[in-house]
Formats: C-alpha cells, structure tokens, sequence
DNA sequence: TTGCGCCGGCTTTTT
DNA sequence: GCCGGCGCAA
C-alpha cells in the first residue's frame, strides 16, 4: 500500500523529537492542572476521562498523545486518535504538532471514525465484497437508491416515504445490524418490507461498488468479527485507542472500539455524558454510563476546573442539568470570578425578542452596556431549531448589523456544488452510474424520465454502465431527436474527459473548468435570471479554487467524499447565529438564548417521540447552550410566536424554572409596555406579563410548577409576600374565569398583532375574531383588550 | 418535457 | 408560511 511508505517517511522525524522530548523533563505536563495531569499519565489500560465543558480536555487529549510518543509507549503509527469531525481531527493534529514543534504528519491513524474506516476498508475491500476503489455514497445519492427500490418492489411512496426507508436502514446500521441480523421485533418496519429492502439495498451498492457512511463503520465491524487475523493484526499495531466525545458513539463504533481494544484494553475515551445530544442520530450515552463495566478496572478521572466560563454562568447550568437522571456525575467549578449573572428576560413576541437582541448587540459592541466594548465575533445565537434564524436575520438586515449563519447548507451539498462534482465524477469513473443520472438532464438536454428510462433498461440488459447504456441508445436511435443528439454529445465529451483524466495532459484545475464550460453547466446558471444564479457561479468558482490544492479530481473527490467543509469566510467581524447542536465545542464571550419556550425548547418532537429520554437530551442541550458562554449568558422567550404561520402562545421553557435563582437576574423588559417599572404594576399594565400569566395558566394541567419560573415569580410577586402559599388550581381559575368573562360577541377589540376587529364566537377562553385587516382568527382571550382601551396602551 | 400549481409536512446533522 | 415533491396541462 502506498500509504504505508508515507507513513514509514513521516516516523522517522517525530519520533526524533519525541527522543528530544524525552530527554529533558517534559514541560506539557507542568501546564496540567492534576486531574488533567492524572489523565494524561495514567497510560496503562483503560481511562475514562469525564471531561465538563470548558476543562481542557483537548488539551488532557493531545497531551496524552505527546506524553505517549515521549515515552516511548508507542510510535506515531501505533496511536490510533478518532474525532467525529474533521475539525476536532483538525485540530487535534495542530495542537500535538504545536507541541512537538514540528509537523505530525507521522500520526497516520488520528482521523475521524469515518475517515480511519475508509483507509482500512480500502485496504480490505474485497472481504466486503468489494474493489478498493469503491466510492462512498453521500445521503442523497442513498435516499435515491432507495425511492429506486421501493418503486421497484412496488410499494407506494406516499405512505412508505423513500426517508423513512433510509431512517430506518441508518439505524440499523448505527446499531450494527447487517440485514440478516436485523431482530425480529423490528421486521415489522416498513410494512415488514424493510429487511428485504435492506438486503437489496446492500446488493445493490455491491453492485455499485459502493458504500454509504454507515457501511463504512459496519463493514469493518464485520470484517473484524469474521477474521480473526485481520483484527489480530490491528490490534497488534494499535497500540493505544484514544477516543473524543465518547458520549457520541453509536453501537457500531463502540463495537469497532471493542474489538480493536483487544485484550490490552489501553483505551482512552474521553467524553461528558452531560453534552450527549445525538441520540437523535443514533449515538448511545449508555456507552459512556457503562464504561467501567466494559473496561473493569478503568481509571475515571473527572475534569471538573472549568476555565471558560464565570461562576455564576457555570452554577445556572449546573442547576439545570442537576435535574437529569442517570449522569456520571460532575461538579464544575472555576476559579474564576463570579462575573454576572445569567439574564432572563421574556417578550411579547419573537419579533420583539428578535429586536432586543439586536438592540443589545449594538449596545455591547458600543460599550454603552457597562461593560467594554466588545466585538461581534465574540456574540453568538444560539437557536433550538434552524426555523428560528429567521427572525434575527430579518432584523439584522433590517438595521444592518453583520452576521453569519454557521452551519446553514454546507458548501458541498449545494446544488450546484453537487452537480459540478457529479461531473467530475464521470470524468474521473465513467461507470459511476449515480453522477450520471444526476447530471444527464442538467442542464436541460430534453432528456426526460423517458429517455432515462430507455437508457436504463439498455444498459442493464447489455450489462453495462448508463454511460455505455446512453452510448447505445443514441447509436441505435433508441432516444432520437434533440434529445439523441444532446446525449450523443454528452456521451463523446464524458468520453474525453475521462481520457483527459488519465493522460494528465492538462491539469486537474483545467480541466475541471473544460468540463463545466463544454457541458453547458456554467452557461447554464449564466443564463438563470434568478437572484441565486450569481452566488451559484461564485460557488463554482471557489469549487474551482478549491481543487487547486490536489493532486488531481481523484484525490479531491476521496477528500470531499469524507469531509464537508464549510467554505470559510473571514472579513469583518459578525454575529454568529447557529443551532444549538452547532455550538457544541465552541465558546464565545457573551452568548444569546431565544426561544426558551415549552414545545420549541424543549422540543415538544423530542418530547412525544422519546419521552423522559428525549426531554433529558433536550435538557443537555440547554446546559451545553449555557456553558457556551464566557461572561454573558442571556436567555430569553416570547410569549406569541409565529408557528407554521399561525400564531401561537407559548410558556417559558420549564428549564427556565430550573435556572437556580441566585444566579439569575431578570430583566424587565424596555419600556415599550407602559414604562413603569413597578412590580405590581407591570404585572398588572403590561400585556407582555398578561400574556405571560395566560399562557402558563392555559397549560396549567400539563405544567404544574411552572409558576416556580423564578423569572415569573419575581414579575409576579416582588412586592409581595415570598413563597406561593396561594393555591395555584385557585389562582388559575380566578384569572381564567377574568380573562374569559372580559367579552362577548360583538364587542369590538384590539390585538397587538392583528389590530381591531370584532368577536364572533365565544368557545371556552378563546375568541373568534374577525379582524378587520388579517381576517378571522381564534385568539386567547387574554390576548386582545376591548377596542376602547387600547387607545391607552402607549407604544 | 417542461412548467406551473397544489398539497402536505414540518428539529437537531456529521460523516 | 415556506419549501419540495408530485401530478397535470400545454
């Protein structure tokens, strides 16, 4: 194998500075703080090391690395390292290099799960059934096959959707399951057609010479439970495992683990069951609950100094994950100041809320806020879902202040993107029957599902690729016409390029530009009016540029297959907005929280489809949410926000009652409302409290302690006496019954949302209205006043 | 074959 | 309220 030469090429250097390291006393390990220290010293057997937010576990990682290679323990390519992103892996090879002070290159085996598969694979691919060729399918290319299946076998798409098919075949693959494993309580998927489809679907991809992403773990999963030699061969060579966000791992990658731990059992799995937030995904936290069981006689060690974030920041996350079940068990604690304390504040609307947001931005990066000022690349959103960014990208176009979305459609699975490299991927393999069918009418070449189909059924009575197929077809007349000589052309030019490809004659960069233009596909977004056509052509072009850093179109397709980069843009500083699940592994000094609202956070989904489980995971998301933040933690909700178009009202986040009060201060929110600051008062004037006390008492049932929110309870209750001795079904019922009896039909009234309009129904607390601009619409009761009084509320 | 209009559905996302 | 997929009409 030719990577075994670079390998070889690369162990001589660091090995050299790991001998110079270890000649003097080793000055990473005086940088350790003693649980980090601990960790990186105890190098024989298993480790667990339960790493909190913000406690320098990569540093605990990569210090483990170096102070192996210093030892002696081991040579770079006897370390295998696995990350779940390319970034951590990333990351992880700067940082040892920084610390070796040279480049380690040399660590051949420090990758991601994923990307160490596809290494082994290669090399073992015919004990899949497979050519060490085989190219990796990415999640469209699969869904396709599998709509191409189930319309085979007969089976109406609409009520058994191609997603739900390949949902189902990931998680059982994420579970290990080939499909004559598949248990017998889960054959009942799909109208018991799942297991079939999956055996196909397996077939199939052989046919390919193809494998989607969770082959990859599961391929060499098999091939190390069937042969003994192969996996005693590894085992050999690795001599230490060191794992990162061990809590991510599904039942194939923990098996992959297992079996390459061996005997020696010298793993190291570093994690926090407390940042579990893919379960969704199939990652299993009992993997990390059960690891003392899996390694008997592990040592755990718990990094628990945090170092990012200020006392008051770390006690109000600690108190919301405190209400979780079943953890391991940490207590973070800093020896940091106590800074400020995490802010509240609720609004009317998510509009409103949007707006503060803004105005707060501009306020901290003024300064005016108190505080120094500070740059907008160190603000950062942090949203539950992706829906929510609109909001804030439509306000912050409004007054102008710079912002970037992290995480939105990934470079390389843009369209145009993915067309260009369906392109390159016929040019390079000819067979890759997928690129084909992709590109084949893109652009337009009148070649419709008929000539597709025409092309297909040639092909696969000749047993031979669609290119070879489509050849057919036109030399035969089988697809006449325009569209004949269209695809004609197309089958010439496929023809050529790939012979460019393999004589090398031009260079990669070149030729992928002869590509894009011969083919049609640069004049076609040229000539596509649509206000995106210019952003495509300058993807292409940074598609272009992007290729210049390869050997050749192979090389770039094997990196792109594996790793989806986000092209990187760095001019200006900007506001961050992102997902939640986004902002793991990241940190920013002042850190923004919308949307804390029962049903979107946690998410009411969650919640119905995984119960306990899926509130608990929905509850680690709100503590990695807080932990991301530094200094300045706020978290906010709204009580109306627009859903699927329609409004809705909604409570603050039952997390929100978990925040631990000392550590949270509430803000009133800006005089918009009435302007008097007064406790009673507000609660009394304010429509944004009124809505508040409605909403929670609408969901009284479901929601009993809601009114421990301390933000409500403050609101509410300053002035008055401390503890909720009032009954609250009482209470509810009085206000209820208030809010209810305010109106009857005919009485015209005013909506902050909607404007006037006059009630035309009564139905229990809610009110149909027929508003005179937006129509008719129920409406809580408690959320319009009688016409008459809304002159007085002040805006 | 393509283009348009309607209907349904709708977290999170890496590899 | 928006996007994508499908079916139908030209």
């Amino acid at each position: 194998m030719s990577s075994h030469s670079e390998e070889d090429a690369f162990e001589g250097a660091v090995s050299l500075s790991a001998r110079a390291m270890a000649a003097r006393p080793a000055p990473y390990l005086d940088d350790l703080n003693p649980a980090q220290r601990q960790a990186v010293e105890a190098l024989d057997g298993p480790v667990l090391m339960l790493a909190g937010a913000g406690t320098g576990k990569t540093k605990a990682l990569t210090s483990r690395i170096v102070h192996l290679l210093a030892q002696g323990r081991a040579r770079p390519d006897q370390v295998l390292a696995v990350t779940f992103t390319n970034k951590a892996a990333r990351e992880m090879k700067t940082r040892i290099g920084r610390m070796l002070g040279e480049t380690v290159e040399g660590m051949p085996w420090l990758g991601t799960f994923h990307a160490i598969c596809v290494k082994l694979l290669r090399r073992h691919a015919e004990l899949a059934g497979l050519k060490s060729n085989f190219t990796i399918l990415d999640t469209d290319d699969q869904l396709r096959l599998h709509k191409q299946l189930i319309v085979a076998a007969n089976i109406d798409e609409k009520r058994w959707p191609p997603r739900m098919l390949s949902g189902i075949i990931d998680g059982w693959k994420n579970r290990a399951w080939t499909p004559d494993k598949v248990p017998a309580a889960e054959a009942g998927a799909f109208d018991h057609k799942a297991v079939a489809l999956y055996a196909e679907y397996q077939a199939r991809l052989r046919e390919l010479n193809a494998v989607d992403f969770g082959d990859l773990l599961l391929h060499m999963v098999t091939i190390f439970q069937t042969r003994e030699d192969v996996l005693a061969q590894y085992q050999a060579r690795f001599r230490y495992i060191l794992v990162d966000e061990y809590q991510d791992t599904n039942v194939a990658q923990y098996l992959w683990l297992r079996l390459l731990a061996g005997k020696a059992h010298n793993i190291c799995c570093v994690g926090d069951d407390d940042q579990s937030i893919y379960g969704w995904r199939g990652a299993e936290v009992g993997n990390i609950l059960r690891f003392e069981k899996d390694f008997p006689g592990a040592t755990v060690v718990r990094l628990e100094q945090n170092y990012r974030s200020t006392g008051h920041i770390l006690a109000a996350a600690s108190g919301v994950i405190a209400a979780n079940k079943g953890r391991l068990g940490k207590t973070l604690w800093t020896a940091g100041e106590e800074g400020e304390k995490v802010r509240l504040i609720g609004h009317w609307d998510g509009e409103e809320e949007a707006r503060w947001v803004g105005e707060e931005i501009e306020a901290m990066q003024g300064g005016t806020r108190g505080m120094a000022p500070m740059s907008l690349d160190d603000m950062a959103i942090l949203v539950r879902a992706s829906h929510q960014m609109r909001a804030f990208e439509d306000r912050f176009l409004t007054i102008g202040l710079p912002y970037r979305v992290i995480g939105g459609p990934r470079f390389y699975e843009r369209m145009e993107i993915r067309d260009a490299m369906a392109y390159f991927r016929l040019a390079v393999s000819p067979e890759d029957d997928l690129a084909f069918e992709r590109v084949v009418n893109t652009p337009k070449r009148g070649l419709g599902d008929k000539a597709i189909q025409t092309i297909q059924t040639t092909a696969r009575a000749n047993g031979v690729s669609l290119v070879e197929g489509a050849r057919l077809c036109a030399e035969d007349g089988l697809v006449k016409g325009k569209g004949g000589a269209a695809l004609a052309l197309l089958v010439k030019q496929i023809g050529r390029w790939h012979g460019q490809v393999l004589d090398e004659a031009d260079t990669h960069v070149e030729l992928a530009e002869m590509i894009l233009d011969e083919s049609g596909y640069t004049s076609h977004w040229q000539n596509d009016k649509t206000p995106e056509a210019p952003g495509r052509l300058e993807n292409l072009q940074e598609l272009v540029k992007a290729l210049e850093e390869f050997e050749n179109l192979q090389g770039f397709l094997e990196h792109v297959a594996l790793i989806m980069d986000n092209g990187s843009e760095a001019e200006g500083a900007k506001v961050s907005i992102m997902t939640l699940h986004a902002a793991k592994g990241l940190e920013f000094p002042a850190v923004f929280l919308p949307g804390w609202e029962d049903g979107l956070f946690p998410s009411q989904r969650s919640m119905d489809e995984s119960g306990l489980k899926g509130l608990e995971e929905e509850r680690r998301l709100a503590y990695v949410g807080i932990t991301r933040a530094e200094e300045l933690c706020t978290i906010s909700f709204a009580a109306n926000r627009r859903v699927y178009g329609q409004w809705q009202s909604a409570l603050p986040s039952r997390f929100i009652d978990e925040l631990p009060e000392a550590h949270v201060e509430v803000l009133t929110p800006p005089g918009l409302y009435g302007g008097g600051y007064g406790a009673a008062g507000m609660a009394a004037a304010s429509p944004v409290l009124q809505g508040m006390a409605g909403s929670e008492l609408h969901h009284k049932a479901s929601r009993a302690d809601v009114y421990n929110s301390p933000g409500w309870r403050r609101l509410q209750t300053r002035s008055q006496e401390r503890g909720m001795s009032q009954p609250r079904e009482a209470r509810a019922m009085t206000i209820n019954l208030e809010a209810v009896s305010a109106f009857s039909e005919g009485d015209r009234v005013f909506h902050q949302k909607f404007g006037y309009g006059r009630v035309t129904g009564i139905e229990g607390d809610k009110l149909e209205i027929s508003f005179e601009k937006a129509g008719t619409k129920n409406v809580v009761g408690r959320f319009v006043v009688p016409a008459a009084q809304a002159d007085d509320v002040p805006f």
